[in-house]
DNA sequence: GTCTATAGGGGGATAGAC
DNA sequence: GTCTATCCCCCTATAGAC
């Protein structure tokens, strides 16, 4: 692809990040994507479709670079498919960013309108069930309500790791460790005994 | 007090809880008080006047419901203690509705507004630093690094939960439920062994 | 201190040509 | 599909009476 629409929402996530949800002026997002205002509402008909279109947009780029590898990469096994899912969202490039801080932008917003918060939900329903099925084959005699609840802790603390980092509180390098070490307490608490 | 300063920054949490700081209109923050507009900015000068008061006023006030007991209420012990600073901020009640929503603006906020940052730091570190002096309490022989490392997952976790709760993605009873988990999670692997 | 009335402008959204 | 031009609403902030 790489249509039209596409450059728009690229240009979105990028304006997001920059301005916040709150901060996004059509007229900017415009410019940032090299098109006019009306195309732009002809494409997603107001300001709430963009922003629900953009984070359907990011939400397929995180799970692209989540979970695709090179072709000729060894297999991961559950384990290091698990910190990678959860560590890959702490990193300092562009792109990651990006993603990060209008993912907060969103679940921000979503708390005051309504309009975002199914999307929202679904979103993050699809990312906690991929992180339990992943503890699940790390620690298969695990009970499937402890590996939901560990998952949704999980995906939790990494959105709170997140905002801190991107709110300039704590060091990336830092957040990883805490992510981390979240892992490994909650695979401690999944153990066989 | 009890002031018509104070019956302002009241309708101001109140307003902010509803529409989220990007969402605070200050006709509608008046009609909530009981005044005009007019008088609004005789006392706050300007809209981010308003803000800055009412984060502030926000802040005394979780001060006061997390910390003060009753006067003859048993001593807690610190295990309850931390349960309770951790799980006295999930909870579907006006106030701590209020407090949670306007915090998670000033972070979400912090992003995009390096101005915010000092404060939000600041207030998050006292926090961390006072979690993790009940977690040494419950676990004397842990070494402090490993203390503050929980401390933080621990309230970045409570912060990630309570923004799932807000935006409506996860119920007050299991979002406590997956607090309580996650202190358990966290004294376990603090353990002496 | 408190009100009413209003200026002033930013920005979302649309019309209509191409 | 894409652009230009523009409407007009909403909302902040101020002026001035009481």
């Amino acid at each position: 692809m790489a249509s039209r629409n596409t450059r728009i929402l690229e240009a979105a996530a990028r304006v997001i990040a920059r301005r916040g949800v709150r901060g996004l002026r059509v007229e900017e997002l415009a410019a940032e994507a090299g098109v006019s205002t009306g195309l732009i509402y002809y494409h997603f008909k107001d300001r709430t479709g963009i922003l629900r279109h953009t984070l359907e947009f990011i939400n397929d780029r995180a799970e692209r670079y989540t979970t695709v590898r090179g072709p000729d990469a060894p297999p991961l096994g559950p384990r290091e498919e698990l910190e990678q899912i959860l560590l890959l969202e702490l990193q300092d490039t562009a792109e990651v960013r990006e993603n990060s801080a209008a993912w907060g932008e969103l679940r921000a917003s979503a708390v005051f309108d309504p309009a975002l918060r199914e999307d929202l939900a679904r979103a993050t329903l699809v990312w906690v069930q991929e992180v339990a099925a992943l503890l699940g084959q790390v620690r298969p005699m695990a009970p499937a309500a402890k590996l939901a609840a560990a998952a949704e802790r999980l995906t939790a603390l990494m959105e709170g790791l997140s905002m801190r980092w991107l709110s300039g509180g704590l060091a990336i390098d830092h957040a990883r460790t805490l992510m981390a070490g979240g892992i490994e307490a909650e695979l401690s608490g999944l153990e066989p005994r």
